[in-house]
DNA sequence: TGTACATCAGTGAACGCGCGTTCACTGATGTAC
DNA sequence: TGTACATCAGTGAACGCGCGTTCACTGATGTAC
């Protein structure tokens, strides 16, 4: 978290809990903002050019935490035993957004929200989640028939998919949040399925022989 | 379009316009959106409770057409190559969103955003979406090995998928157009394999033998 | 060790502006008799 | 066929309010010599 300044950290803690509360960071005010961190108004152009400027702030310091945690419990996951790693990294994923709702809140409506910088600022983050992922799952050889094209396709659908659960998940009671986390991996097993018989078959096989028997090598993950 | 009063018309057309302009729903302001209209701000009540009233309105409207559209043409589609339903599919639906491109954006905010009521409204259209889709799969025999939750759970990825990705099919240009609707097609061939594989190895024998080859008949779909 | 100065976080008053909502009104279109 | 009345879409003025931004200020902390 570094050293930085009281206000500020409460000027983001603020904007994250009002965002999220409200479900739109475009619709936050400044004025309001200062007086939920208890602060005047003119603090805020001390820390920030703009609102913009405080969302990207507040999203690097997600990023920065959250993207090493997967790394890490994919290969604690994969030394344990491989074929948890996708189950695990889901549940990491999940846990981490409940551990921050209002900041993954946030992220949900920025990605679609006004302010540019922020929506570029997520697709970043969700990109390098994926490069990470798929280059974790090469390295740690856990689906070593994909070629790596197909790896990155994979992990760029799993990712999506995972973010976008998360607005459900984070609503959600604990029996929803247990058949989300399940269903999640039911997604990430049958592509790994699919995109290996894929893979071992041949792309236009596989598209064409439409009567013939795709034969798919489980992955390590699944 | 039903014999709608000219007033809402326009003001229904200028809301969407807007909300799509600036990517946010939440952050419109009903003066604006009358002038926008070039209407008497009064004008508003005339016709709508409040903004998220009028954003209600707007979808059902997107619904009624997008519903029977898809239906039409994964029909047609099956009637002419049963091959061809998932890609045709894909396709109309991503030409849907662009030629109701305002609509769209308004739905991808929306769905985050904070009116409780448009949240529901959406989350209710693609869900009947998807139902749809899982009935028309069954009853055109497109994937006669997949039991229905199976079905149930494939629909539901894919036609979320398809949502959140209409939202960068709409930034693209012609070429990452065309590559978003191959990966769409992607996505659901691997899915269609891996839901297969599961259901004819049965659920807990993919997860668990994880040496063995999962046969996976391939589906008329894909 | 003390002094002078710079930097930095935060304050408080003031500005003009556009906002949502209200009220009482107009004028056109339909409808009962 | 004419008349009286109701309904409906849209108008225009007025209200009080909270907004973003500006300015000049304070007081604490660091730093050069």
């Amino acid at each position: 978290m570094e050293d930085i300044a009281d206000g500020k950290r409460r000027l983001i803690d603020a904007a994250l809990r009002l965002a999220a509360e409200r479900r739109s960071f475009a619709a936050l005010g400044l004025r309001e903002l200062a007086r939920e961190a208890g602060l005047n108004p003119n603090t805020f152009y001390r820390h920030f050019r703009d609102m913009e400027d405080l969302a990207v702030t507040a999203l690097a310091e997600v990023s920065d935490e959250l993207r090493p945690m997967l790394r890490a419990v994919r290969w604690a996951a994969a030394r344990d035993n491989p074929q948890e790693v996708a189950t695990r990294a889901c549940e990491a994923f999940f846990a981490y957004a409940r551990a921050h709702a209002d900041a993954f809140i946030v992220g949900l409506c920025g990605i679609t929200g006004p302010q540019p910088a922020l929506r570029d600022a997520i697709r970043a983050l969700l990109d390098a989640i994926a490069a990470e992922m798929a280059e974790d799952i090469e390295r740690l050889e856990l689906c070593p028939a994909l070629p790596r094209v197909a790896l990155d396709d994979f992990s760029r659908y799993v990712v999506s998919h995972l973010f976008h659960a998360s607005a459900d998940y984070l609503e959600a009671g604990a029996s929803e949040r247990k058949r989300l986390a399940q269903q999640a991996t039911q997604l990430i097993r049958w592509l790994l399925v699919g995109a290996n018989a894929g893979a071992t078959a041949g792309a236009h096989a596989s598209a064409s022989h439409l009567g013939a028997l795709a034969t798919a090598p489980a992955a390590k993950l699944s």
